[in-house]
DNA sequence: CAGATGACAGATTTCAATATCTGTCATTCC
DNA sequence: GGAATGACAGATATTGAAATCTGTCATCTG
């Protein structure tokens, strides 16, 4: 009756150990999730763990990454296209909207996680922002060169749209997303942004 | 040798309870500051306060709404001119960046009971958020009527540009209104919004 | 010998007892 | 009699002792 694991000991991995604390943290949050906890739930000892991750802070940040690479990966789909930038524009924004409404409605305790980091200005954070304004910046300077926008500088506009729809995407607004206005308030937002960048 | 009060007994009034919290909220913080602290600067039982403010919250909101009221009426001079609505809007925003970074530095302890008032929804904050609107709408409506600005509804504009400039007065931001790139970010942010309201 | 362990010190969190505060109101004072 | 008071009940905050957690490391194990 040898109903037990087919392999033995699943050598213990960085890997595991995120999936593991992502699991811990969608349970207890943030603020409960400790590094025994994941230890446990490994069945190794928390010093294991420590031999891959320097800190509880650095293993927070990695499974935050990871979490925020996933949304990254499915927004560059959208802004490596190549209809309209326009409309591959707006396209961007609303799944940004969507994906993190998404989230905070689905995995509030993983979230909750990311609002902590993003508190902190954690370097997991600052980089996600640099990648989105990175693929902001690239429909933008695909619309200037097709002569759909009309920009002084793609990066400076991208970083000026990013801001400027940061109520639609910054964790900190997460309470207003729900409401039924912001649907109506994100939409007259960035057809306003759209003008601005229209060439004329 | 009655060198004492020159006035025995100044009658308590809402308007000197007032002056005694917005004190004793410098001094304390809205975390530590209790309405026994208000009486005691008054010189006065705590019952006392509680004749002319039904609750502490109240008491907070009405000193908040008093600090909040004095940015709006600086504010509406700059709306009520008659210049060229683009430069009033510029100034306006910008005045509003300003007054906000200002308290921020200026009185810390108030903005902390500022934040945390719009942390709740507070009433006071509402209003005060609709009142800027408002004064926005005004300048863009005018901007309109001129042929300067073209925009399917003056008061939906004003609620995306006071949006899209939220991380320039929102007190959540407060932290990045000291930072260098700052500057840059508000300017670049505020042509890309006039662009996109100017008449083609 | 590479990887895992668990005892340990110092930091942080929890918990329960204590103190303070909020809001009410019967009484007191001009 | 209208305003002020202060005792009071229930709610909230503070405090300090005990428990737990983080991060290290000498030791063990395969």
């Amino acid at each position: 009756m040898a109903a037990t694991s087919p392999t033995p000991t699943p050598a213990l991995t960085a890997e595991r150990i995120l999936e593991a604390t992502e699991e811990v943290l969608r349970r207890h949050g943030p603020a409960k999730a400790t590094v025994v906890d994941v230890a446990r739930a490994l069945g190794v000892s928390h010093g294991s763990v420590y031999r891959h991750f320097r800190t509880k802070a650095a293993l927070r940040e990695a499974v935050t990454k990871r979490w925020l690479d996933r949304t990254s990966e499915q927004l560059s789909g959208i802004a490596a296209g190549d209809g309209d930038p326009r409309a591959r524009l707006r396209d961007w924004l609303r799944a940004l909207f969507e994906a993190k409404r998404r989230k905070a409605g689905a995995d509030p305790e993983l979230f909750a996680t990311y609002m902590v980091l993003a508190d902190e200005n954690g370097p997991a954070v600052t980089e996600h922002i640099a990648d989105l304004t990175g693929q902001l910046a690239g429909i933008i300077r695909d619309g200037a060169e097709r002569g759909v926008f009309a920009v002084p500088d793609p990066a400076v506009a991208a970083r000026a749209v990013f801001q400027a729809t940061g109520r639609f995407h910054d964790p900190g607004y997460a309470r207003e997303w729900e409401r039924p206005q912001a649907e109506a308030d994100f939409g007259s937002l960035v057809e306003l942004l759209l003008q601005g960048l229209r060439a004329r």
